[in-house]
DNA sequence: CAGTGGTCTAGACCACTTA
DNA sequence: AAGTGGTCTAGACCACTGA
């Protein structure tokens, strides 16, 4: 048989283009490239096809699948360098920092996270909080404090603070996340600034993490706002560091 | 005197292009508005000049102009509502999470950091260092450890494994940090992953950095790769998290 | 309703990599 | 020299916001 040698062959992923979807163009094709790196179909260290084939391929303009692509390299699943290509970035980096099992494995082995709440109360703020929210002095704001279970053992305390005029329901904090009960109320988050440090647990915090006084923690401090640019909420959590870590892709 | 009644007053921030410069356009125009808002011309809450008129005010195209847009929505800056406008994002933003070595923040804060180099040794890698770099078993790996001072004050214990073929001078350690010295080799980072966690010091850990035992500190891994996709650098920190923490900022 | 950002097109020229 | 991504242009139409 007339095998060509050694030649690469290039993987056209099935891409299928939906012009009367609500969602972007650049998002199908985007969204079609993550499943299949995520799926195994493109690995680590295998060529992408350029945006130019690509675009002819699905019958769109290239400034369009260039978005799609720098979506990908945005998110840190891919790599690109002019004159040579786009290749998928080596993701069994993720495995080998895996190797401290977290919060994901115990949320794999199927029990669902659950939540108590602690404290539900509307009160006037103080300068602190009224100041963080970047509200009138003596304002509203909504203080809830709840315990997050995963897997039956305590995980993180954590602390919100929000404008009270935005509250969401108290029966909502129990089943969904607080971020979902917003987004019921129509409230979306755009983005946020936080902080992470560490520091050691009060007797009061290892009491109900059902750690050692002195026990590491993670904390983080966060502000949240919308996209038209107002606070929505404060908030501040601690995790059992012997349960919980950040990860993250960065790039450039 | 003649006074408009609350009439909004659009600030247009002084943006001089350069087509001559090596800086791309798009960047121009967003380090400019970064400058803006960071000295404070542009307060959290201010209205910035919509797309179209700063293009036709600099005679540029409008997907050009856009584009520094998306880079201070991507940082974190401003928010964008279609039909609403662009607005500075309230701004208890700090310090970026950037992807630059622990000395370039201390450098940029104006404090003066010293390293003192503990271990610079180039052996036959583990299973584990190997495995992790994605070299051949029984690689050379240069494994360097390094304690890092600021303001005379011990903060860190960093610890890095690299291919030892790239292996930078002993000499620029201590003098630039370590991403500096790999990009007077020609060698640069395209992106990383890393967890960031939290446990307390072993004694070791707690002499060298001027703690108690059981102090807690905050964990770093990272794994860095370069734009052609090869992993270039494994590190793991950890720092007094008495002294230290990271901030960042997130979108959507 | 006018203003604004979100999306998309169809090109162009350049810089860099690889062979 | 050919291939690739990086940058830029000059338009177009749509969806959403706010007065």
């Amino acid at each position: 048989m007339c095998e060509s040698d050694q030649e690469v062959v290039l993987t056209e992923i099935d891409i299928v283009v939906d012009r009367t979807s609500d969602v972007p163009l650049h998002q199908q094709i985007s969204n079609a490239l993550r499943t299949a790196i995520a799926s195994g179909q493109l690995r680590p260290g295998a060529r992408v096809e350029n945006e130019i084939d690509l675009a002819a391929r699905l019958g769109l303009s290239r400034p369009t699948v260039r978005r799609a692509m720098e979506d990908l390299v945005h998110s840190g699943l891919v790599t690109r360098r002019r004159g040579s290509g786009t290749v998928v970035a080596p993701s069994q980096v993720r495995r080998q920092l895996k190797l401290t099992s977290l919060f994901d494995d115990l949320e794999a082995e199927g029990r669902r996270p659950t939540t108590t709440v602690l404290e539900f109360s509307i009160a006037v703020g103080t300068a602190e909080s009224t100041g963080i929210l970047d509200l009138a002095p003596k304002s509203g704001v909504l203080t809830i404090r709840r315990l997050r279970f995963a897997g039956g053992e305590p995980l993180a305390i954590m602390t919100n603070e929000l404008p009270a005029d935005i509250a969401p329901d108290y029966s909502a904090l129990g089943t969904c996340g607080l971020y979902a009960s917003l987004r019921e109320k129509g409230i979306t988050i755009a983005g946020a600034t936080q902080r992470i440090g560490a520091r050691v647990a009060t007797h009061a915090e290892a009491e109900l993490l059902g750690e050692k006084a002195g026990a590491p923690l993670l904390t983080l401090d966060r502000v949240a706002y919308s996209d038209a640019g107002r606070i929505i909420e404060h908030g501040h959590h601690v995790y059992r560091a012997s349960l919980y870590s950040f990860d993250m892709s960065i790039r450039q």
